[in-house]
RNA sequence: GGGAUCGUAGCUCAGUCUGGUUAGAGUGUCUGCCUGUCACGCAGAAGGUCGCGAGUUCGAGCCUCGUCGGUCCCGCCA
């Protein structure tokens, strides 16, 4: 499609060779500028592309002063007829490198100041890009990263709605939700005292909208959390909130699975038909992680069992604690130095773990470890069986509470698939991981708390865990994971007010609590609820993946900064004393 | 809340460890020359509160303390 207005027949990366001998009018920026003394060259640049200008005096001598004006950045819009480039002068970097105008006329629409960086270098820091990001969008990375969001959420809108679903906007002014991330308030002017709250995901409003019968809904949703930022989160980020009535959790898989097909085939990704499917229990097993990258082995194994026959008496006592131990093989790296190993013992220790073990298998076929003097000989033989051992590798292990076990050994595993160069950067990794667990204990609040949100719903085989083991109550929740990243999760959600109720009160809300905060909801579940699940994909997320980058910065039109300020306006401001009044707040905390 | 790291010309950086003449480079900008460039080329010029403040010193870009700002990580992120 050719971009037509009153000021410009075509973009200057639409025109092609069949427009030679044509009259065409483009208006751009001007992207380079190299006069020659007699002869001046002038690169046009809009959306679209880029397209070269020139004025030679002998030729169009009616231009040629207003090119000798043209600076970097200036918005023109010249017009003339298309023309071969003569002798093969072509520039095969270019679209248009075979072709080119000679304008008749040529205008100035605005000039341009010097940039304060310079545009397509790939070294500015990215604080001063952020500070004139209006001119950080001319670049054609950043473009591009626009250009293939707006291709996904149109690939997205495009699946959704062949499927029967209904886009509908939930409100962005919500009561206050006390469980999960900390809630950006706002404060009521009409009402004293009393806040409203940005929604951390349209969760509520799209259950609601089950109860009122939409059946199936998604919505595009801007979605707010009051946390510390890393190169993978924002204070505020997008999500594609789904929901349907009706359904299972295959149905949900099958649905996301068609919705991710096609958003993968725009890089040229064929998902296959049926994505693999793990349990919560196996990714943590396997590979230490809720969110396992598959691009890669170095699966983890248990010797508790071994250990436990041995003389190993302090991680036999973590054993007896509830704890567990889990190994790694790394191959080829007996040959490390001392050193290395204290270094990699430092880096496990940083990740959370008190001690680090090794088995070191020479070349030599003997062992070398300090752990073997607490070890039989048949034992040291089946660790080494079990790991599948040859001379050269080494195997590493943590004995600790489940969760440090795994969080240690998951990262230790990481760590190595980078280090030795395990991971094909053109693979491809999307699973399923599902059975997440209802509750985990937080030591924090003393409680269990949801490892997803109170909403979803127990696993029917282990709902009466709910009060009496919390801990083991699986749930029916799902994450749909790509080379090691959470895309999205959802779950099938609770649509009895009765079991509703059962989770608060095992999350330990007191009856009041859970009238006050969720009444409204509890309330809807009694007046014909139809069953339901869901799930949200982090669209911010998806796009930085598909686009090869590992900051969702990259991918956002205006994003915040690591302290969530806008380094172009520079939100958040000062409140006027006025302003303040009129809210009836009153700052506690001196600040200047 | 904690840790690491950075801050010198418009931009990207060297110089800081080991304090000492007029603080450098590349690039950009400006001026002149140049008729097929496409990172145009050649010649010249301008351009600096060395983030800010205090201290040590005869002397601080360099050392010390504080402070502000950027980035990454941990905690946190249902």
């Amino acid at each position: 499609m050719i971009t037509t207005t009153s000021m410009k027949t075509h973009g200057c990366g639409e025109i092609t060779k069949n427009e030679v001998g044509k009259e065409v009018t483009v208006a751009g920026w001007v992207s380079a500028v190299r006069d020659l003394g007699g002869i001046i060259f002038v690169e046009v640049r809009d959306r679209s592309g880029l397209f070269q200008l020139v004025s030679d005096p002998k030729k169009n001598p009616e231009v040629y002063d207003v090119f000798q004006k043209l600076r970097d950045e200036y918005v023109i819009k010249a017009s003339g007829i298309v023309s071969i480039r003569p002798d093969e002068t072509y520039n095969d970097k270019l679209p248009t490198g075979e072709i080119e105008v000679y304008p008749k006329s040529i205008e100035i629409l605005s000039t341009s100041q010097v940039l304060p960086f310079p545009l397509n270098a790939d070294d500015v820091n990215e604080d001063i890009r952020l500070k004139y990001r209006y001119l950080d969008l001319r670049q054609e990375k950043v473009l591009n990263c626009l250009k293939l969001r707006h291709k996904i959420v149109t690939t997205i809108r495009n699946y959704l709605n062949s499927q029967n679903f209904m886009e509908v906007e939930t409100p962005i002014l919500i009561k206050t939700t006390p469980e999960g991330a900390r809630d950006y308030l706002v404060p009521s002017r009409v009402q004293p005292g009393k806040f409203y709250a940005l929604p951390q995901s349209p969760q509520i409003f799209k259950q609601l909208l089950m109860v009122g019968g939409i059946e199936r809904y998604y919505q595009i949703a801007k979605c707010f959390r009051d946390e510390d930022l890393r190169a993978d989160r924002q204070p505020e980020f997008t999500q594609v909130d789904m929901e349907m009535s009706f359904v299972e959790q295959q149905d949900i898989m099958n649905m996301v699975e068609g919705l991710l097909r096609d958003v993968f085939k725009l890089v040229g990704y064929d998902t296959p038909e049926k994505l693999p499917v793990i349990t919560y229990k196996e990714a943590m097993d396997k590979y230490g992680s809720d969110r396992p990258d598959l691009r890669f082995g170095l699966e983890l194994f248990d010797i508790g069992d071994i250990i436990m026959e041995s003389d190993f008496e302090i991680i036999k006592d973590t054993l007896k604690a509830g704890g567990i131990v889990k190994a790694i093989k790394i191959p080829g790296i007996a040959n490390y130095s001392r050193k290395e190993i204290d270094d990699l013992t430092k880096l496990a220790i940083s990740y959370g773990a008190k001690a680090l073990a090794n088995i070191m298998y020479l070349e030599d076929g003997t062992a070398k470890s300090p752990v073997l003097k607490f070890l039989t000989e048949e034992q040291a033989q089946r660790i080494k069986e079990r790991a599948n051992a040859q001379a050269g590798d080494v195997i590493f292990f943590v004995a600790d509470k489940p969760k440090v076990t795994y969080d240690v050994m998951g990262r230790f595993r990481l760590y190595f698939g980078e280090k030795l160069g395990l991971i094909d950067p053109d693979a491809h990794a999307l699973l399923w991981v599902v059975d997440f667990p209802m509750f985990e204990f937080s030591e924090e609040d003393n409680r269990y708390v949801s490892v997803h949100h109170p909403f979803t719903m127990p696993n029917l085989e282990d709902i009466d865990k709910m009060e009496t083991d919390p801990a083991n109550c699986r749930s029916i929740a799902y994450d749909i994971v790509y080379n090691g990243t959470e895309l999205g999760g959802g779950s099938v959600r609770i649509h009895s007010a009765e079991i509703q109720q059962r989770v608060f009160k095992a999350l330990g809300l007191s009856d009041e609590e859970t009238k006050e905060k969720f009444g409204f909801m509890i309330n809807a579940f009694k007046y014909g609820t139809p069953p339901h699940a869901g799930l949200a994909l982090g669209l911010d997320r998806v796009v930085a993946l598909l686009a090869k980058t590992n900051s969702i910065r990259d991918v956002i039109a205006f994003p915040k900064n690591s302290n969530a300020k806008c380094l172009m306006t520079d939100a958040p401001a000062m409140a006027t004393e006025d302003q303040l009044r009129e809210l009836h707040l009153r700052l506690t905390t001196k600040v200047n």
